[in-house]
This record gives C-alpha cells, sequence and structure tokens, in this order.
DNA sequence: ATGAATCGGGG
DNA sequence: GTGTACGATTCAT
C-alpha cells in the first residue's frame, strides 16, 4: 500500500531480526503512523594503500568478535579533491565506533602499518546519517510504498518501507500539541509532585493530591502515587503529537521520573510502550518519548532567541511578556511554599499551574513554526534541532551539504586540540564607542549579512585558503599575510551562496504573498531559517569545537568585516551624518541638520550602488531617542547594550537588563522603573529622585522583607563545596538548625550586619527579621548597581545617587 | 589584582 | 545514541 505523511520523529531499534530505522509521522487524515526501515550504519577509510588498507582491516576483524556487512572501493571528496575511500558498512550503529577503534592502529602515526591514514564519519549518529543519505527532512511529506505491519504500537498505522519518497509540500497537518507543567514542594528535603497541569486545544486539565475547593477542571486524587498514574494516563488518553514543556528536560520530566521511580509508577508515555529515557546531551539531558515530540521550548527560547529579546532574563515570565504580552500568576516561592504547607490559596496555585501550562502553549503555537523550518533547512529532526546551538545547526546544516556534494565530513577535533583551539585568539569586530548621552532621531544601519556576503565574496574556506594556485591573484585580506582562491569555489562559500540566493527568492516572493495566508508565514519563518544559519558561519570557523575550524578563516572575516564598516563609517560622515556608535555589523546614524530619513535613504542608495558583491547595508529602523551604553562602562563588555524609543512609544532595549533571581525583588523593581523614567519620561532627575528614595527607605528599613530575598539554588550536595558561597553558608545554617537541606534546594537568604564576608552574613530568611538587614550590602551591591547600568550613560554616578 | 568556582532556567 | 554557552558575581589566593 502506499501512504503520505508528513515526518515528526526518526529512531531506530534493534531487535532479533536486525536493526530498522522507525519513521514517525502523521497524515493529512490525522492517522499516525510508523514506517520501519532497513538500513544499515557505515564508516570510511582513507588508505595509503588500498590494497593493503583492505587486507590488514579484514586481518584485526578477524581476531576480534565483530563482523563487518562488506567492505567496498568508493570515491568521495576529501578537502574538494576526488579520492579512493573504503566504506566499511557494519550491523549495528555502536560497530562504526568500535571498529574504528579496532584499526586505528593501522596509522602510522599510532605505530601501525601505516596502510591507512584516516577515519572518516564513524562518529555520525545513525539516524541522523540515514536522514543525509536519503535526503530526508524533518518535518517533511514522505510518500511510502510498503506493506501493512502489526505491532503493539500507539499508532493507527504500521508499515515496512519498499520505496520513499520525499514530497514537495509546504503544508503542515493538523497536530495535537499539548502542553505540560508540574509544581512540586519539598516535605523533609524531598521533592515531591504536588500538581500537575495539561494545556491543549479545547483541553485544560489540572490534577493534584492537595484537598482544596477547585473549580471543576480540577481533578483530586488521594496521594502523589495517584497523582503520578494519573498524569501518564492522561498522555496516554490524549495522546498528543507534540508534548511542550518550560524547562521540562532539566526539570518537569527529570522531577517526574524520579518521583515514578520512588513510587514505582513506569513512566510510559511514548507510543512504542517504551518508558521514558533520557538521551545524553552536551550539558543537559533531554526526555525523549518514542514517536512522540518532547519540545523543550527553553532550549530554543535560550540558544537561538535569546540574542534577539529584550529580556536577559529566560524566565516563563520574562519571556511570556515579551513575546505574549501576558504574563504569570503572581506567587512568589516563598508563598507557595506556605501555602503547600499550611493547605490554603490552593485554588490560586491551580490557576496558577495552569496559566503556566497555557503560556508555555501559546509559546509553541509562536515558535513551532519557526522550528519547522529550521529543521527543514539543516535537515534533522524537530527534537534535535530544537535543542541545537547556532554552532550545531550551522555544523549539521554544512554535514548535509556535504553529504550532497560527496564531500567527506571532517572529524570532530580532539579534546586537546579543542584546547589548544580555545587558547587562540584573533581581534574580533570593530566597535566604535558610543557618545554618551540621549540622542534624538537617531537611524540604525545594519550589515548583519556581512560574514555571509564576504565569505561569498572573498571565496573564504578552510581549502581555498592560501591555495598553490593563486598565490600571485588570489583574493587577498588587508593586513593579513592569507589569500583565498580565484579559480575554484570552496565548499562553505558554495554552501552559503545557496542560503543567500534560496532566501532572496524567498523575499521576492514574500512581497507578492498576501500577508495574513499561511504561505506568508511559512516562507517567512523559512527565511528566518536561512538567515539565522548563514549568520552564524563565520562564528563556527572560530568555533573551537568545529569540524570545519579555521583561525584563518574566521580571522579573514573579521579583519574584513572591521575594513567594511571603517569604510561605511568614513563615507557616512562624509555625507555629513554624526555616527553615534558602531558595533561589528550595525551603525547608529545621527544627521547634523536636515531630515535624517531623507539623508538615509541617500546614503543607503549610494552606498549600496559602491560595495562589491553581495555585501549590503539595510535599514533597520528610526528611533526617536536612545541613550547608549560604552562596553567600557560597566563589568561585562562583550554586549552591545543601548534602549531606543520609537515614535509610536515602543521601547527597545538591549544588554540592559541583568536582574535574574540571584538578585532581590527590589533591585528588579527599581532597574524597571529607572528604565521607566528614562526613556518614557525622558526625566533623568525623576529616575535619579526614585532611586535616592529607595536608598532612603532601605536606610529605614521602610520596605519589605521579602522583597529582599535572594535565592540561590544548591546544586550539589554540600559537602562537595570548594567555594562557600552565600547561598552554600545559607544552607549550613539551616543544617545546623537542625532542618533537611539537600541537593537541588532553592535556599532563600538574607544578608545581615556584622563581620566577614558576604557569605558569613548570609541569613536563611526564616531567621532574619527586618532590623538586622545588611543596608550596605543593599544599596551598594544590588539597587545601586541595578539602576546604574543604565543611569551611568547619563552621567549619573553613585555620588548622585546616595547623599 | 587575578583566577577559580558557581549560578541561571524550573519549583 | 556524539558533544560547544556565557556573562556576572563572589570566594580564594
Amino acid at each position: 500500500m502506499k501512504i503520505r505523511f508528513f515526518l515528526l520523529d526518526i529512531d531506530y531499534i534493534t531487535e532479533k531480526k536486525g536493526l530498522k530505522i522507525r519513521l514517525w509521522g502523521k497524515t493529512a487524515d490525522g492517522k499516525n503512523v510508523v514506517v520501519f526501515v532497513q538500513s544499515n550504519p557505515y564508516f570510511f577509510v582513507f588508505p595509503k594503500d588500498i590494497k593493503k588498507a583492505q587486507k590488514d582491516i579484514e586481518e584485526i576483524l578477524k581476531g576480534k568478535n565483530i563482523s563487518v556487512k562488506g567492505i567496498e572501493k568508493i570515491e568521495k571528496k576529501l578537502n574538494g579533491e576526488l579520492k579512493e575511500f573504503l566504506k566499511i558498512t557494519c550491523f549495528l550503529p555502536q560497530h562504526t565506533q568500535k571498529i574504528r577503534d579496532f584499526i586505528k592502529v593501522l596509522e602510522k602515526n599510532r605505530g601501525g602499518t601505516g596502510s591507512i591514514i584516516e577515519e572518516y564519519e564513524y562518529s555520525i549518529n545513525f539516524y541522523r546519517r540515514f536522514l543525509m543519505d536519503k535526503r530526508i527532512d524533518g518535518n517533511c511529506w514522505l510518500e511510502i510504498e510498503g506493506e501493512k505491519l502489526n505491532t503493539n504500537y500507539k499508532v493507527d498505522l504500521a508499515l515496512n518501507a519498499k520505496k520513499i519518497k520525499v514530497l514537495e509540500d509546504i503544508s503542515i497537518p493538523e497536530l495535537k500539541i499539548l502542553a505540560f507543567d508540574i509544581e512540586t514542594s519539598e516535605i523533609a528535603g524531598e521533592k515531591q509532585i504536588v500538581m500537575a497541569s495539561f494545556y491543549g486545544k479545547a483541553f485544560k486539565k489540572v490534577i493534584t493530591d492537595q484537598k482544596s475547593d477547585y473549580p471543576d477542571w480540577v481533578e483530586v486524587v488521594k496521594d502523589e502515587k495517584e497523582l503520578l498514574q494519573k498524569i501518564v494516563k492522561t498522555f496516554n488518553e490524549y495522546l498528543p503529537d507534540i508534548i511542550v514543556t518550560y524547562y521540562g528536560d532539566s526539570f518537569d520530566f527529570q522531577v517526574l521520573m524520579d518521583r515514578c521511580q520512588s513510587n514505582k509508577v513506569k513512566l510510559i508515555v511514548s507510543r512504542d510502550k517504551t518508558e521514558t529515557k533520557f538521551t545524553r546531551r552536551a550539558r543537559i539531558s533531554s526526555a525523549r518519548l518514542n514517536g512522540i515530540v518532547h519540545l523543550d521550548i527553553f532550549n530554543f527560547i535560550s540558544n537561538i532567541l535569546s540574542p534577539s529579546l529584550q529580556t536577559e532574563v529566560l524566565s516563563l515570565d520574562a519571556v511570556s511578556s515579551e513575546l505574549l504580552g501576558d504574563k504569570k500568576i503572581e506567587v512568589d516561592y516563598q508563598e507557595m511554599l506556605e501555602a503547600w504547607r499550611k493547605g490554603k490559596n490552593l485554588s490560586k496555585l491551580a490557576e496558577y499551574c495552569l496559566k503556566d501550562a497555557e503560556l508555555t502553549y501559546r509559546l509553541a503555537e509562536i515558535l513551532l513554526p519557526q522550528n519547522f523550518e529550521i529543521t527543514k533547512t539543516v535537515g534533522q529532526i524537530l527534537f534535535d534541532v530544537s535543542r541545537m546551538t547556532y554552532g550545531q545547526l550551522v555544523e549539521w546544516y554544512l554535514s548535509r551539504k556535504a553529504s550532497e556534494k560527496n564531500e567527506i565530513i571532517p572529524n570532530q577535533p580532539k579534546y586537546e586540540q579543542v584546547l589548544k583551539r580555545r587558547k587562540i585568539t584573533y581581534i574580533g569586530g570593530f566597535v566604535k564607542e558610543p557618545l554618551p548621552g540621549i540622542h534624538e532621531k537617531i537611524a540604525i544601519l545594519d550589515f548583519r549579512s556581512l560574514y555571509p556576503s564576504l565569505i561569498v565574496s572573498f571565496n573564504i574556506s578552510p581549502e581555498t585558503l592560501n591555495c598553490d594556485c593563486c598565490e600571485e591573484n588570489g583574493h587577498k585580506v588587508a593586513g593579513l599575510n592569507y589569500w583565498f582562491c580565484q579559480r575554484k569555489e570552496g565548499f562553505i562559500p558554495s554552501v552559503i551562496k545557496e542560503l543567500i540566493e534560496k532566501r532572496s527568492q524567498i523575499k521576492k516572493k514574500l512581497k507578492e504573498t498576501e500577508k495574513t495566508s499561511l504561505e506568508y508565514k511559512v516562507l517567512y519563518n523559512r527565511q528566518y531559517a536561512l538567515k539565522i544559519i548563514a549568520n552564524a558561519t563565520y562564528g563556527y570557523f572560530g568555533f573551537a569545537g568545529s569540524k570545519w575550524y579555521s583561525k584563518e578563516c574566521a580571522e579573514s572575516c573579521s579583519a574584513l568585516g572591521r575594513y567594511w564598516i571603517k569604510k561605511t563609517i568614513e563615507e557616512a560622515e562624509n555625507k555629513g551624518f554624526e555616527v553615534i556608535y558602531a558595533d561589528t555589523d550595525s551603525l547608529f546614524l545621527k544627521t547634523k541638520d536636515g531630515d535624517i530619513k531623507q539623508a538615509t535613504e541617500a546614503f543607503l542608495d549610494y552606498i549600496n550602488e559602491k560595495f562589491p558583491g553581495m555585501l549590503e547595508l539595510d535599514l533597520q529602523g528610526y528611533y526617536e531617542t536612545g541613550i547608549f551604553i560604552p562596553r567600557g562602562a560597566a563589568p561585562g563588555t562583550a554586549k552591545k547594550r543601548y534602549a531606543l524609543i520609537d515614535k509610536k512609544g515602543e521601547l527597545l532595549i538591549r544588554g540592559l537588563e541583568t536582574v535574574r533571581r540571584d538578585w532581590c525583588n527590589l533591585a528588579k523593581e527599581v532597574q524597571r522603573k529607572v528604565l521607566e523614567f528614562v526613556l518614557r519620561d525622558k526625566d533623568i532627575e525623576m529616575a535619579k529622585q526614585y532611586v535616592k528614595e529607595v536608598v532612603e527607605n532601605i536606610k529605614q528599613k521602610q520596605i519589605l522583607l521579602k522583597d529582599l530575598i535572594i535565592y540561590e539554588e544548591l546544586t550539589k550536595p554540600i559537602e562537595t563545596y570548594k567555594q562557600i558561597g552565600p547561598h552554600v553558608m545559607a544552607a549550613k545554617k539551616l543544617r545546623e538548625r537542625g532542618m533537611e537541606v539537600g541537593e537541588g534546594m532553592l535556599i532563600m537568604f538574607i544578608i545581615t550586619k556584622g563581620q566577614g564576608s558576604i557569605s558569613q552574613r548570609a541569613e536563611p530568611v526564616e531567621f532574619v527579621s527586618l532590623k538586622e538587614i545588611d543596608s550596605d550590602y543593599y544599596i551598594y551591591h544590588q539597587i545601586l548597581p541595578a539602576a546604574l547600568r543604565v543611569l551611568q550613560v547619563l552621567g549619573v554616578s553613585e555620588k548622585d545617587l546616595v547623599s
């Protein structure tokens, strides 16, 4: 039979019958399907002497208890040049790595016969390799010809594939999305789940074992075990295609798993009825539910979205406020613990819990389309792509293109090499320090496409660097002794060029498309996906763990970038602009006299005419008022920092917010108000006055103790700390008073007056009264830094705020 | 001063 | 069934 479906997930299983890839997806008429495909993993050997290499390998394998499916001779490009390789096809995914380890001793530098020079692509994950080979993108439509199978899976249809065809179709079928959130409480130092919420299309549900009067969408069960069973049941009855969480990889699913183990409940959510497992990744483990995509949107927000967000605090509250214009229900942590303990206000907590799931769901509604398009562009699956950093997106995009162009994918550097690379530095982007103060009528020009353009125009790629053929007339980089090949297009420029060209085609099409249509949305997200990958490639050259690392390429990009931005600044100044600020790829202009819009438009026409190749300067926008903060002004100098306000009174703030939960509430409040005074009311005096009042209030103790609490987590057992920070000291004091203190506990403390370091004066909030607080700490370490972050630029100093 | 250690995000 | 964050803050030397 023949079916068509939208690919959601892929994995593989090893059964007695052999190794099978599983493709999971959904048909246009809402059926969930799984398709089994026969495939084998393999890797490549680059030989010195191909015949001897094959004999040597066969000899080694005879001595080990491991066999291969086959060894064949094939041709692949290594650094752009066609060479002969041995392709070793294996029976099991883990065999590629294992067999490689056995045969690497043949390399000369390891004291072997020298018949092998190097091995390649032995650590590429099996299903990722499958996607690359078959040219299948995650979230594409597939047409499968095959025979029906019987499984015990929770699917409508299972097939054994004979033929797979990738279809051209941009549509997305209706998917069942379910957001999930839990609330926990600490009882005798142990975390317990006390509430869970679910939010989907026309579906809302809260389950709890805490008795109280609730609205009808709350279900009360008798204990935690029943709560856990009910959670599992809800997942299985709703049977979503995608489960969305906010920080679920590191919290909700971790705790759920943990509690299920303690209560002997099986956490079976997957479609193949296997228990939830965590797949290890770099920093975090991810909860994987076979056949259901677990999307933890915090990953995407933190890895990809955060640079373009105004907020630097990536809490659900801050992110929802910015993206949805909606907030969490306000309950602070202390209040929540109190509520669980006393069984008070539980109805509000149920609302709170549901609201979290609702916000998570609505964020997913916005971010899923973007994720689908990035997934399609990179050519991997949603589960993985939604968790990738910029570097990983670039790496997997390049890997896919390498596979398409029959190029060998370079190996990942060894750890020692990464360390060595990290020590190498080169000069970064050019920064023209901002002129201090408030500026009016500003134009922002954007060079964002600067690096991709330069890579293409100058043919910057590891294998085109210092080629033999162009020593005389290659692309020269001013100030560096490098050149890039004029004759042969490099691998990276060729794939970047594809990205840029595809993107400009889409942008052209966007102009002819109805803005409210689905097609517009899809195309818009697609061009965004292409843009972020193209823009990240320069950084990837210089990233120490990169497979296509080249210090020379990265250095060339930044040198050329500096050259062009300086030239642009010069041109702008010649045309009568005042350049208030410039950083790497953006310029902030003001006219000395005349209309900013007219002058800017004329300048853009003029300069883009002059620029070579694909280089282009774009208008980012006009702003009424703005302040810019010099990189050196405050500690932490790497980020661009400014605040702007446009004609409609909309604020645009970058890099100014710093206050996280390890700052007290009062500091957060102060920073927010100061920004409002400065930008909205343009009244520095009022801002100063306000800060002075707060300072005075602290001195007079006219504040609430709860606004001074600092929250910090004990991330490991208390004995293992080498450095005793304030929260560790506070935790020790809790323990001395007979409280159980464990890993993962959120410590709430106050800095008190007295002798010694900050840590020594950190006291658990339970044992502090307002009169003991260290006013100086709160004034000089919390309130003033938060306020001065903004006010410093306006010439306000610490002295102006404390009399 | 400078470097090492630690944290966030979720509850 | 691979593995890269990073900027701010405080302690320790």
